[in-house]
DNA sequence: TTATAGTTTGACTGACCGGTCAACTGAGGC
DNA sequence: GCCTCAGTTGACCGGTCAGTCAAACTATAA
């Protein structure tokens, strides 16, 4: 009964392509629909509002990074400082792509919208804030095998884990604020090996106090 | 001749206030003219544009910053290393400001803008590149002054430089998304202090290859 | 064939957007 | 006393915003 249709899909993943290349709220509802090819009025059939259809759309949108992070990082044979390198690559490959298609690096779609959302939208701050929460897990994982095979000697692993997340963001920005890609592989590359247990050269490098 | 007013500087820092706490998309130029006490006629009297006045208003900004960190960071007696630990201490009494004031964590206003402005406008890109590289150039003589004093053992003094300036606006995201100035102080310490030289304990913490 | 649920359509609402403008105000210089 | 001019004012512009709705259409099951 009834028809079945690809419209929800098809409203989804443009919000997708649009919201990641530009800003929630330089993206309307109208040129949403032009882009997805469907009428204002079949949006509002499928998503009580602009902000629902974000909603989900993010939700969607970390489901398919936890995977490719799983298929790409996770489960690759590599030892576990390789696999963390491998992450900012993975980032690095994505913005190639999209700077090759559009000319500009857009950054991580989650931190963009949380930067411009979290102060205003109390269910945003929280949808981002528990993906980022889901990630920093992610990497406290790969930490801790990493700890385990004597390729980083670090005391919180939690916290290491959480200021990486935070790197990472932090680097989508400066690569989207550069508008080069290659940030990400050099700033990735630097921070992964400063972390590194590093072949000690003589007794005590230096006085590490005051 | 005429009249002299600081309507003008009102604007400045209205915008500051209002850009910093929400973003530029959702501040309107009438909002940003009552919250001055300011007629909009008044408002296009000093400046072309919207555009132009948030332009203006960074400049501003980064000017104050730049001399907060000179008088409360770079002529401190500190070390080199305390002093960047200083430096996130700065960020961390700034963010809890603001939460006892509004009750939310805003985060770095440069950061906000350039995620939000960099893809559309490449003025607004180039200015917070601008920022950012004088930023990593403030940080890269404060890890060259911590290299000789054997605090840290670096080898890409530049890229680290980067790095770490990347790594405090992905801080003050996460801090955001949180809404919790706490985050930046705990991940400002870890980052700092996994990048000191570490007392050497036993020759080779751990083969670092692969 | 008909009933019906799912989907589509486009005209519509009221609020708000950034920006314009001509008329006006008021203080200092002459 | 008046001229000049920076600054002020509020009405106004066309356009866009998110969201609404009743009517029409369409595919399927009975």
């Amino acid at each position: 009964m009834g028809q079945v249709t690809d419209t929800r899909e098809k409203l989804l993943s443009s919000t997708l392509e649009l919201m990641h290349a530009r800003s929630y709220g330089d993206v309307g509802v109208q040129e949403l629909c032009e882009h997805a090819g469907v009428k204002k009025g079949s949006f509002y059939h499928f998503f009580p509002s602009k902000r629902d259809l974000v909603l989900e759309a993010m939700e969607q949108q970390w489901n398919q990074t936890k995977r490719l992070i799983q298929d790409q990082v996770l489960s690759s044979k590599l030892s576990p400082m390789k696999r963390l390198e491998r992450c900012f690559e993975i980032f690095y490959e994505a913005q190639c792509a999209s700077k090759a298609k559009t000319g500009r690096v857009h950054g991580c779609p989650f931190g963009n919208l949380a930067i411009e959302l979290s102060t205003q939208d109390e269910g945003f701050r929280k949808k981002m804030d528990g993906i980022f929460r889901e990630f920093s897990d992610v990497i406290e994982g790969l930490l801790r095998e990493a700890q385990t095979a004597g390729e980083i000697a670090v005391t919180n692993v939690g916290a290491t884990a959480q200021a990486l997340v935070a790197s990472m963001e932090g680097i989508m920005l400066l690569a989207k604020t550069r508008n080069d890609p290659a940030v990400i592989k050099e700033l990735g590359q630097v921070l992964v090996r400063n972390m590194a247990v590093k072949p000690s050269r003589g007794r005590n490098g230096g006085k590490a106090k005051n």
